[in-house]
RNA sequence: GCGCCGCUAGCUCAACUGGCAGAGCAGCUGACUCUUAAUCAGCGGGUUAUAGGUUCAAGUCCUAUGCGGCGCACCA
């Protein structure tokens, strides 16, 4: 780059940031490194916060240490002047320098070189000040990196697109994004932890799929050079898991990433964490209480109760047994009349006009029955609640209900009103689950684009005999969402976003 | 995908029916040895998202585009 085509660069950038790169250019040009290789560090702020807990005010310990941390207040006073460091898991500590301690070069330099933001390594004794914080009173101290832009105000929230846009300064300024960010390792350990105690092991499936399958949703696609073909990102693991189920791994989960190329919203990401898993002579009922138990727990494991706080304060209670409607009986309950798994399409029609729902007349019978539940029973699923019995042909993966005609042994898990998890008991007829599965093809042949694929090759692994088994899913950041109370977008370090 | 609303300084926001584009924090210069969003004095910082149009005059009105938010639809 020339002298000329980089001073016009320059000169468009914003006055602060100009400073700051001359600030940066001035600490070469003195011989100082703005981004050394080390720095001093003989302790975090966090130990040396619980290491200095209980001093008076005004202390001196003789003590000398090395800390780091990115500056967040910076007050240049006279003669001794004050910083406030912050390490990345939130905790904060003062730095003094003083005229008495440091020297009028390294104050001067402190007071002219270091701008909010910077990283530093401050070296010195550790006292508490006449006010009682907590401090080190500087000897010395040296740039770990220098910062060229800006932080944003302390004191005023950024918007909600910087913070999802800048993932890195909102985990630099805001106390519940770090928090949030340690939230999903904690519970997704949580996760393991429970299964690990039930016997069941983690398995990884495909992600790069040849055929769509386990769930109805449009797929990504994508494409293979080496064998020039078409791929999808899957949008489940359940056929490759029930392939594990056949071969005798009687209890497997899965832990990670489905791709949906749907809709993105408050409760949406097109990539979201999904946990599956399968237990062999299990069913609906066992599958249940096993995820009430993987909830409950993640919920004592991070929070230390089945209590949790969301974010506008108020509190949940994921305790104890939960709340267990039928889905037809539910319906039938707001309607005043009775509606089953074989009340004809027509009926169903007649009740969904006469209640006002409007009816997309490419819905199947079932597909009309949930969506009836949805606009009359939605609400009332604000508390844990196992929505059970949805109707067959919405459901070509579940057994039939061993005695209601019509019905499927599936369950929708619902939390503030919103899908958390769905389990099964299995269907593991294998000719049963081709005609399923052939019908699902027909629809894809009319131009469904959700619906599934024949997997020659999953029916195959049923033919050699599948075990009875109940099998859930259970979303990631849904649970963080039930566990916290914020949107999708909060629990997702980097959601997706439109380029600027 | 459709509808409504928004986009102004580094950040968060003002600017009445069109009439000199402002504040707080942040920044720069100076003062201050106990500050906690320090205080005090002074000073800078803007292609009002982008492109076009109407007008004597546009942040404000019109058109298009981009990005975002909310609602609807689809879905977990």
């Amino acid at each position: 780059m020339t002298e000329q085509s980089k001073s016009a660069l320059e000169d468009d950038v914003p006055e602060q940031m100009r400073i700051r790169r001359e600030k940066r250019s001035r600490l070469i040009a003195a011989g100082l490194d703005p981004y050394p290789v080390a720095v001093p560090r003989t302790t975090t702020l966090k130990a040396l916060r619980e290491r200095f807990a209980d001093l008076e005010i005004d202390v001196a310990t003789g003590e000398s240490e090395s800390v780091t941390g990115r500056v967040i207040f910076k007050r240049d006073t006279g003669k001794l002047a004050f910083a406030t460091l912050r390490e990345g898991d939130g905790t904060q500590l003062q730095v003094m320098f003083s005229l008495d301690r440091a020297g009028e070069d390294v104050l001067a330099a402190w007071k002219s070189d270091v701008d909010l933001g910077d990283l530093v390594s401050v070296t010195g004794e550790v006292i508490t000040s006449k006010r009682g914080e907590l401090s080190v009173l500087a000897s010395s101290w040296m740039h770990a990196a220098k910062a060229l832009r800006p932080l944003p105000v302390e004191h005023k929230p950024l918007s909600e697109e910087t913070r999802v846009r800048m993932r890195y300064v909102d985990l630099i300024m805001r106390d519940t994004a770090r928090d949030v960010a340690r939230l999903r390792p904690n519970v997704m350990r949580s996760l393991r932890e429970s299964f690990h105690a039930r016997t069941f092991i983690e398995v990884e499936t495909p992600m790069l799929q040849v055929l769509h399958g386990g769930a109805t949703a449009r797929p990504f696609v994508t494409h293979i050079n080496a064998y020039d073909m078409d791929l999808f990102l899957r949008i489940a693991p359940e056929l490759y898991l029930k392939r594990c189920v056949v071969g005798g791994l009687e209890r497997v989960y899965e832990i990670n990433r489905n791709f949906r190329n749907e809709g993105a919203d408050s409760s949406h990401s097109p990539e979201f964490a999904m946990v599956e898993c399968y237990e062999s002579f299990g069913d609906w009922n066992s599958i249940a209480d096993l995820t009430r138990g993987l909830v409950q727990e993640a919920a004592m494991s991070v929070f230390g109760s089945h209590l949790v706080t969301h974010a506008d304060g108020s509190v949940r209670n994921l305790g104890g047994t939960w709340h267990e409607i039928s889905l037809f009986g539910a319906i039938s309950k707001a309607l005043g009349t009775e509606v089953t798994g074989i009340t004809s399409y027509d009926e169903l029609l007649k009740h969904a006009k006469a209640v006002g729902l409007s009816v997309d007349p490419k819905w199947i019978p079932g597909k009309l029955a949930e969506e009836l539940f949805e606009y009359l029973c939605k609400d009332q699923l604000q508390e844990p609640t196992f929505v059970r019995g949805f109707p067959v042909d919405t459901s070509p993966l579940v057994r039939a209900h061993r005695s209601e005609a019509g019905v499927a042994e599936k369950w929708d898990l619902y939390i503030d009103g919103f899908e958390l998890a769905t389990g099964y008991s299995e269907l593991i007829d294998p000719i049963i689950q081709r005609e399923r599965l052939t019908e699902q093809s027909l629809l894809a042949a009319k131009g469904d684009t959700e619906a599934m694929q024949l997997d020659e090759d999953f029916l195959r692994a049923m033919e050699f005999g599948m075990p009875p088994m109940g099998g859930m899913g259970m979303g990631v950041d849904r649970l963080l969402m039930a566990l916290t109370g914020l949107g999708i977008r909060e629990t997702i370090l980097f959601p997706l976003v439109k380029p600027e």
